[in-house]
DNA sequence: TATATTGTTCTTTAATATTGAACAATGTAA
DNA sequence: TTACATTGTTCAATATTAAAGAACAATATA
């Protein structure tokens, strides 16, 4: 039996003042309503309406359901009402803007699990390591690695990276494994990343800083590129936690001189222009990638390995 | 469709962890519960659960809806529960001493009436006018007229009665109409009520009191005996309004004397045993039985006619 | 008392849900 | 990586359930 359909049947009753009248309201058959009474009367045990062919008279059981009926119908009404709220206030397009490396590596399955609990929000991803634009170039929202400076966005942290300077087990047994940046000198060679500074900067705890320069033997713009070059042994390298973690992980690779701090440590920002207005899928992004990532991020290399 | 089923079924889903767990539960075959959820989704137009054949991932509208199921299912149970609670409370057998004329002709339409609201209840009535010992005899609850004084019963007034001295008008053309209870000697005559006594005593509005005896012509056992002997002029007759008042509206008899009180006015109690343990339905028939006469019985014959 | 209207009952017809098998998808273990 | 087991979906056939429509019973009203 259709349980809130025989509600609605005996609120519609109760309020026209008879099944004859309800049957019209509902383009319905009056055999039909008296049918659907009846079984909802049988199914409570209880006489609802005491009826004769010209009058209708609400039994105090009848009079009670009859609030409660009105009650659950209204509630439902409020539920389904606020499911399609939901969905117009949730519902559109994300255009965002990643880097290349994290995007792929780390962002596409948070996302990919941020659309399974809302599948409503539509994605339009640009994976990317050009500097993007947001405002002029159209996108909500952006991933940006770094200590950014752009006035016209906002900002909100959602993850942190850490530099690990590391080399294979290979290269550290031919050269020897360095205990001290004073170390770093030939035969040691690196490999760098385009746009890095040629200096290495260590800090120590006691906030002593040690500069050294190492021979470069290998230059390029791309942090998996240079992970897949150490892991082969051509040199040490300079690469964020959250590409090489799992080769450190799996011992392709070793980090040394885990002791010293290098450069300083690298946020992950989510951007979005500041003077748009952002829309609550936008909003419930961030948040979800904030929370995806948490405090200690998974990529995150323990100091005593 | 059939929501308030489809709730239940995302429920056990929900619950179960997959929809072939909640087949089994349900006793029914997974393609039904697939097809179901699948209604209920398309109808809300709202993925609820993100399920693959392995994983089941309630989306934000899922989990929010799954609280809103929970709590109208709850509801309902309760409503439910509720109408057999009230069922069982009220339902069950009133037994029920009436006087005759009072029974059969007042009484019982508003039985008829508070069964109607209260189907549950069932009557046992026995209609006497002898003396009926309610709690040896087994009775809930007993209708008297009169000052009652019996201590092992609890009394109710439900209503009040006062007794009008009439006749019909051709004897009081015959006869002449009297004016002052002095009045009242040959060739008037009188029909008697069994158990009355043969002194008349009239009050007037400055406490006066005059008493006089008027030849019997008759002797009765029964009210509407008297009203019908009445009407047809056998004589004058004192008869509670609750009996007479219809002849005299429609003029069949005429009240007279109506300046001065006759005996005392008649209160109508609903009695019940003092000891016994007084069932709901019992109490909400007497608080219908009040409501019912209200403070100006029905029968009431206004003074000035 | 006749009448018109209302509600109920019954059978036929229509709508809807369930079944069961085939298929597709996906995580697991070898 | 591949085969396997399990899960969910789809589809046509079947079963169940509800609605229609006519005939009937009940009851206020004129």
């Amino acid at each position: 039996m259709n349980k809130f359909e025989d509600m609605q049947v005996f609120v519609r009753i109760v309020e026209s003042g008879s099944i004859t009248k309800a049957a019209e309201q509902l383009n319905m058959v009056k055999s039909a309503i008296s049918q659907r009474l009846a079984r909802l009367e049988n199914h409570l045990g209880t006489v609802l309406i005491q009826r004769t062919t010209r009058s209708q008279n609400l039994t105090t059981a009848g009079q009670k359901y009859f609030q409660q009926c009105l009650r659950i119908i209204e509630e439902i009404e409020e539920i389904e009402a606020g499911i399609q709220q939901d969905k117009q206030a949730l519902g559109g397009k994300i255009r965002l803007a990643a880097p290349y490396s994290f995007g792929l590596k780390h962002l596409s399955q948070a996302i990919r699990l941020f659309n399974e609990q809302h599948p409503e929000v539509i994605f339009d991803i640009d994976f990317n390591d050009r500097f993007v634009d947001l405002v002029n170039e159209g996108f909500d929202l952006g991933i940006r690695i770094t200590q950014l400076s752009d006035s016209s966005l906002m900002a909100r942290k959602i993850s942190h990276s850490q530099m690990v300077l590391c080399a294979s087990p290979a290269y550290l047994e031919k050269y020897g494994e360095p205990k001290h940046p004073n170390e770093l000198k030939e035969p040691h060679h690196k490999i760098k990343y385009s746009s890095d500074v040629d200096m290495w900067e260590f800090k120590q705890t006691d906030g002593t800083v040690s500069k050294v320069k190492v021979p470069t033997v290998l230059v390029c713009n791309n942090g998996e590129f240079m992970t897949d070059a150490a892991i082969d042994g051509c040199g040490l390298a300079v690469i964020p936690d959250f590409i090489c973690y799992q080769a450190i992980k799996s011992g392709s690779l070793q980090s040394i001189l885990t002791g010293y701090q290098l450069n300083q440590p690298i946020n992950i920002y989510a951007v979005y222009p500041q003077n748009k207005f952002l829309p609550a899928r936008v909003r419930k992004l961030i948040d979800y990638l904030v929370d995806y990532f948490g405090q200690e991020p998974y990529w995150r290399i323990s100091k005593n390995r």
